[in-house]
DNA sequence: CCTTGTTAGTTACAAATCCAACTATTACAA
DNA sequence: TTGTAATAGTTGGATTTGTAACTAACAAGG
């Protein structure tokens, strides 16, 4: 019945969103279950927890999130108690962000859920499999906008 | 400096976010330039230029969606005069959907367009790992919530 | 110093989403 | 029948996100 010969069960941007919301879906349960966050949040104490101090603009850039969702996160986050803020004494536009203990417990409880529901998720796939998933996402995460004809 | 081995830069869920919006920001640009439509919309859409006359319910089930949105897209789309609904007359709870001419050339322009932007998106990947990666997000897209220690 | 431009982060309003309650219709069992 | 439950789809209000304008601080050239 259909002209073309596309296939959207096989669209690549398609799939990547399916997969990408089951397993956001399944972990945001853990998140907010427990803590009560939001994905913006636990971006944010993730990458804290990662990285250590940082800006928000450098969260931003890592994470690929605009400036003002982290804003309202680390709003929501220092509301919390999980995370501190300090002004830089030299450039006072910037602040410098840190875990509290409270948040490293955070980060340290739902990293390790994280690393558990990983292995969980990838039950079905070999290793050599997981491997070119992990090298192709990065691909695609990496690639340019549209150009047309 | 940090206490755990979790690694966020091959966590599988955020690596697919990553993948999944950048492909999805790439996209949307040309269906929200080209016709104003919302990603709702133009799943909606086309769902219905694939496989024909379906009901909201039916494309809730495939797409994964929330029949609120798919209710609100199906409206929007009405307003436009891209998709006709048609009661069935057995069951009167039931409304047919289908393309009208302008919502099969929306369709037609966009799967062209899509089909095209696949191929530029896995210029960097071999044949082979294209097939590995689809197999995996199916497998991953299909995979169960979490279930805790 | 001043002006102009840039960067860090916040805020306000509009747009979109989520969730829960709602109407209308059908199913089915007492 | 009739009462209860299930299903298709819509609507309303709270929550979240997006966009654009904003404040505050710094930078650099004149």
């Amino acid at each position: 019945m259909q002209s073309t010969e596309f296939e959207l069960e096989k669209f690549i941007p398609y799939l990547l969103n399916q997969a990408a919301e089951t397993s956001s879906l399944a972990f945001e349960k853990v998140y907010k279950g427990r803590y009560g966050m939001l994905r913006t949040e636990w971006r944010v104490l993730f990458h804290l927890g990662l990285y250590g101090r940082m800006t928000a603009s450098e969260i931003g850039t890592r994470a690929k999130m605009h400036k003002t969702k982290i804003s309202r996160a680390v709003h929501r986050l220092t509301e919390r108690r999980m995370v501190t803020r300090a002004r830089d004494t030299d450039d006072r536009r910037m602040e410098h962000l840190t875990l509290t203990a409270k948040g490293r417990a955070a980060y340290e409880d739902l990293s390790g859920i994280a690393a558990r529901y990983e292995v969980s998720l990838l039950n079905g796939l070999s290793r050599d499999e997981v491997a070119v998933l992990r090298t192709a996402l990065v691909k695609l995460a990496e690639s340019k906008p549209i150009s047309f004809t």
